[in-house]
DNA sequence: ATGGTGGATGCTCCA
């Protein structure tokens, strides 16, 4: 059996328990990295999650905002969390599992306005990006490791349902793109979802709640990514967007990735 | 610099 490792931004993970139950019922994931959970660390469901079989639950949160976890049902070997940008904002908590070093991302959205001088979110957007892939360049010479998350930018042309009516918004803008696609160009890392589909297909993992009826018309966008160091990549069997959850009832805007990676 | 809806919070902020 192959480690299947997810990864879903359920936006609140107490609004969606009973889906990651569904889910995790449907796929059952060795591992699942959980972004937006907006729960304190005190209000952290732990019982609900260990009840479902993952025996180690690790999660950074905050209230209200942001937070991440990992759930496992393999042995976790270490695991930590990093702050980036100065701010211990919970976007970032990383597990080894099976000797993968598994990293779980919730990148700032960046606000509305695509210039960093007037929009101070978008600032620390582009900061992040920088930093974390200047990170993710340097370790993955080291060792084996699974980035994912919502990275809230969709890079290539068919990762949006329109990309010239999308090329200046806050996510598909080429700076935002470049971050992403120069740590891939540059080989460290294979994005694993276009292993499995290829870029001339559009391919989305998010479905806004603002725009009218945006599943429906697939006005999509592909924010959330599984990038594998390419040692790794040998080892890539299989990838699955399930798109399923979206039409659950009061579904989270995203859905989630699954990645299988061969022992 | 627009509105749309959904979540957390507490009479708005964030996505």
């Amino acid at each position: 059996m192959p480690l299947r490792v997810a990864t879903w931004n359920v936006n609140s993970l107490r609004q969606r328990l009973e889906h990651l139950a569904r889910f995790d019922a449907e796929q059952r994931p060795d591992v699942v990295c959980l972004q937006e959970t907006k729960v304190a660390d005190g209000s952290f469901p732990e019982r609900d999650i260990k009840d479902l079989g993952f025996d180690t639950v690790l999660f950074a949160g905050q209230k209200a905002h942001n937070g991440v976890a990992i759930l496992s049902r393999r042995p976790v070997e270490d695991h930590g969390a990093r702050v980036w940008c100065g701010k211990d904002d919970k976007r970032h908590i990383f597990a080894r599992i099976a000797g993968v070093e598994v990293h779980c991302f919730y990148v700032p959205s960046g606000g509305p306005i695509p210039d960093p001088e007037r929009n101070a979110k978008f600032a620390h957007k582009l900061a992040f990006l920088e930093e974390m892939t200047r990170w993710a360049a340097a370790e993955a010479k080291a060792r084996p490791l699974l980035l994912v998350g919502d990275l809230n930018v969709a890079p290539l042309e068919t990762d949006v349902w329109n990309h010239k009516r999308l090329v200046r918004s806050v996510g598909h803008t080429p700076g935002e793109s470049r971050a992403l696609l120069g740590v891939l160009k540059a080989g460290h890392f294979t994005d694993v979802c276009r292993r499995f589909v290829p870029e001339t297909e559009h391919l989305y993992s998010w479905w806004g709640y603002r725009f009218p009826a945006s599943f429906e018309k697939n006005y999509g966008w592909r924010l959330d990514h599984a990038w594998a160091t390419t040692s790794l990549a040998p080892r890539l069997q299989a990838m699955q967007v399930v798109t399923d959850t979206r039409t659950w009832e009061k579904p989270s805007d995203h859905v989630p990735v699954v990645v299988d990676i061969a022992e």
